[in-house]
DNA sequence: AGCGTCCGAACGGACGTTCGAACGGAGGCG
DNA sequence: CGCCTCCGTTCGAACGTCCGTTCGGACGCT
């Protein structure tokens, strides 16, 4: 979507705009899903009319499909950038766990969005996010399978990564951003502990 | 919800079709879920038409309500007898995972509705499920404190609950019942190793 | 005749999207 | 400097569609 698509345009009151857009359907996307966040609700938070809304989305969809692109590439590029310097697998695996949580705390509807509506999206807007998707499960498979010592790769590395995963995003459930009593890098050391030497040796 | 209307209808026959009501909403809500399913094609798939539908249950809350309540009543049922007479903690624990597990396997409609679809129901009728939901969640928090060999319960007790949560239901994110190389006790078992002794120990 | 069962047809409303017009600042031209 | 034209921007109003639900009557068994 994003070849000559967006570049052509001008302004950068535009761009601004587009994101504020963009920000106002991430919070009601996550707050009471995809089909039901109507784009009449969108513009108005926004402050945008309904149509003029259409002067900086194609459609609904595209606003789905921006958020999780962007989401998703925020993430591995902060993986990355959090990877840097860390030699030790451990430590290493402990970094992507930090930036994973790191993300939910500063972008919280994005990552909600990202989590719950894995399969709204169709044919080429899917594959172009679930490439992405791909590509940053990898990332992280890639650190579970450094942490055996031999050669082989375990067989079940990727089955613990989907696991891994799952403890990552299921947080949104039970989050709860008002009351907490860890901080997030708290809760990430935690996570990471618990992943790696199990419940029975915290 | 089930006070006295459920028990005041008759026939044998009726019950039957409800449960194929019940059975094709599960399957459609777990397809497109609950705000993309119609009535139309809920009515179309159990065999009824759009006005019949009406006859077995009230409207589409309720289809997810029945399914939802249902659906954690067996989870709690099937833990309690599954936990019979096991007296060892980690054992007990595995033999908790074990049923949840199952449960995906035999309902994997039901569950994953349970999983999408949590806040979607409002009011009464959310707190019903919210209150069944609980006390599934403590039946299995209460299994992972008893690991805890002192008799104080470990501040991160909840904490851990809530990952291992996690990890079983971001399940039907990954899992395809066709080309599946483990199978779901196998799975159980990797599960349970992961959340008691790490990935590392594996 | 009476009751449980079933359904074709329709109602009112909400939705995503489009259309045509209006606004307002920038820049060319006399 | 005044005027005018262009173009990015904004929006009220509407269109067509699909949705959940309801209504009134028809069927078949007792």
């Amino acid at each position: 979507m994003s070849t000559a698509e967006t570049t052509r345009k001008r302004t950068p009151a535009f761009d601004s705009k587009r994101l504020q857009v963009l920000a106002a359907a991430a919070r009601i996307f996550s707050e009471v899903g995809y089909d039901k966040a109507s784009m009449r609700r969108i513009a108005a938070e926004a402050q945008v009319s309904l149509a003029g809304i259409y002067h900086y989305v194609a459609g609904k969809e595209e606003l789905l499909h921006s958020i999780q692109s962007h989401t998703f590439d925020s993430l591995l590029r902060g993986l990355r950038s959090h990877l840097a310097g860390i030699g030790e697998p451990r430590q290493r695996l402990a970094a992507a766990v930090r930036n994973h949580v790191r993300h939910f705390g500063e972008n919280m509807h994005e990552l909600k969005v990202c989590a719950r509506e894995l399969e709204t999206l169709e044919d080429q807007a899917y594959d172009e996010v679930h490439q992405r998707r791909r590509a940053y499960f990898e990332a992280v498979h890639a650190l579970v399978q450094e942490l055996q010592p031999r050669g082989g790769a375990a067989p079940g590395s990727w089955l613990a990564t989907a696991n891994l995963f799952g403890m990552l995003n299921w947080f949104y459930q039970w989050y709860d951003a008002e009351r907490t009593r860890v901080s997030l890098d708290d809760l990430a050391a935690q996570q990471t502990a618990l992943f790696l030497d199990g419940y029975t040796a915290s």
